[in-house]
DNA sequence: AATTTTTCTGTAAACGATTACAACCCAAAT
DNA sequence: ATTTGGGTTGTAATCGTTTACAGAAAAATT
């Protein structure tokens, strides 16, 4: 690996003078620059980010902690934060703890030995205590899809109970009176606001809740089949059904066609996230949508405004708008 | 940010101690060792990654490049990456092209200066040219999912020609002869390959090749329902479709179900990869498997093997095992 | 008791860049 | 002729670690 003294020497000057022209710093010679240039250019060199780093403390990286690489929502939002990344010339880590907890915090610790410079997550860990470990840190953090616990972080999310109302309504609308939960994880913060969107919903609507239209399940296609299947087995089972992300619906709709049933006609059904794939399948998913591609890039900008310096006391919440688009498997009973 | 100094100025000892105790070196008493061990942990103190590996020449990072991480194909070979990088306790940065291949040499640039110690990568570039950026790296770079160009880099991919074989034999035997090409991008080297599979296959069959039942188009699902819109609007259109990868195929079923038309009763269709999806759908898709995450896990292995240090003269070339899996869009004409 | 070996600890030199500071040169102003 | 000041360059300190080397103390060997 060729160093900026290799430069130097060649060129026959100061590792200052290198370093001015690789920075582009004002004050050196036009001639000299060039002619240090086209050295620089000749010897392949590129300064090495590890020692400028250790200097001016920065490494121009952030990192992105998602919970499920597979769920195709976080692809989504990653591809938003690296599009701000890349404007700032950063270049983002992004590291997928598959849900696992103790995933995560290995994570933060190496993130945070590694010393990058901002963090944007959404923290599979929802206890006080795992939040901490994030507390501690003293680089920027922003939550996303998340509700802060602690209230120190900054936050971008949709209003999951509102978003979960959409979706109840439209139920209602359509007539239907027996509408069941295939809900995730309550132990993660939108596994939670969901299920409470759901309750309050059929609550406003007068409609009595019933424990055994609501279910439970990991956050994946999986588990939204697993659910599914249970509401099935039901003597009177739903004639609609939300389920808490869009994966879990498309596991519940190969629930419901393994049983021989029609969707919309049997059953209707609304996702959440508004996936790429929920246009694409067949019948296409009727789905609360919310800005995936923006979520992460709203985050990322936030992350910045605080990477740079910029003076922000107080933690901000913003919440983007959702809407509900309506397709293929939500019908009049 | 608290530093080793800080430490063995608290300690009372030197930094060289503090070191020896971090880094778990032996010749250090064992009850200094505890001391300044609880002296570590009561300051919170944690090494500096950057200081560290300007130090050792290591940064205990590798990273994955990747051009569409829309493509639920990627996300799974990434967690096989990962799966192994934690094993060594590496950190895997993730770089998502968008198959812009401008941006892919814009971050091997930066992971160059990153020193990141490895590079996995399924080029979107395709020339000699922008090969040559990574063959002037003097870090292992390991291919997947592509031919070398230049052998310089270890490779693991399947073989598509054969792969896309599997696929055209089960139409055949079904009883199509009229087969269409639901055909990815040439200038990549599976989109070629696929290419190069379909025509070899359709020939030994003894099939005339067509070029009205060949198009070609980007690889995602978009390509894939513009290429189907075209291959319908032919007068005599096919009765099986081959795609050039799942999404492509997801893709081409919209088209489908759009002009009314059944799958499989109409027209049947198999993809590529045996993404998530493919089986989630309906009708479950008849694809082409190939072991993704093995993939990225066994790539991972390879590229471990030369960053330790490995004298491994030559360069390897990994064939994955692939299987066509039958599910329902395939049916006897 | 003298010597050798082993264990333990500290001093200081790297690693490869950035940057404060000083110094020099030269043109312009006094 | 002297001073001023901007442009240009170099010297050396610095960032936070690891580690070669040296030296002291303790243990083992002769």
């Amino acid at each position: 690996m060729t160093t900026i003294k290799d430069v130097a020497e060649k060129a026959g000057v100061s590792v200052a003078t290198v370093s001015r022209v690789i920075n582009n710093e004002k004050y050196v010679n036009e001639d000299l620059r060039r002619y240090v240039l086209k050295i620089v250019n000749d010897m392949g060199y590129q300064p090495d980010g590890i020692a400028r780093g250790l200097r001016t403390k920065s490494t121009n990286v952030i990192s992105l902690v998602i919970p499920d690489i597979n769920n195709p929502f976080y692809p989504e939002v990653a591809r938003g934060v690296q599009s701000v990344a890349d404007e700032y010339e950063y270049v983002v880590i992004l590291c997928n703890t598959d849900r696992v907890v103790q995933r995560e915090q290995k994570f933060v610790n190496i993130l945070n030995q590694q010393r990058v410079e901002g963090i944007i997550i959404n923290p599979s860990g929802s206890t006080r205590r795992e939040m901490n470990i994030l507390a501690r840190l003293n680089i920027p953090v922003v939550l996303i899809s998340s509700q802060n616990i602690l209230p120190n972080f900054d936050i971008v999310m949709v209003d999951n109970i509102q978003g979960v109302g959409l979706a109840i309504d439209h139920f209602y609308e359509l007539g239907h009176r027996r509408i069941g939960l295939v809900g995730g994880s309550r132990e993660v913060s939108s596994g939670e606001q969901r299920y409470q969107g759901y309750i309050q919903s059929i609550a406003r609507h007068g409609i009595p809740v019933e424990e055994e239209l609501i279910t439970e399940g990991k956050f994946d296609h999986n588990g939204g089949y697993e659910c599914m299947k249970r509401l099935l087995k039901l003597k009177n089972r739903p004639t609609a059904v939300f389920a808490a992300n869009d994966i879990m619906a498309i596991g519940a709709v190969s629930a419901i066609y393994e049983t021989g049933l029609k969707i919309p006609d049997d059953i209707s059904i609304i996702g959440f996230d508004d996936i790429a794939y929920s246009r694409m399948m067949y019948p296409k998913l009727t789905t609360v949508s919310q800005p995936k591609f923006e979520m992460g890039a709203i985050a990322t900008q936030m992350l910045f405004e605080r990477v740079t310096g910029q003076e922000i006391p107080n933690p901000r919440r913003k919440i983007l708008d959702h809407s509900l688009v309506i397709r293929d498997t939500t019908q009049r009973i």
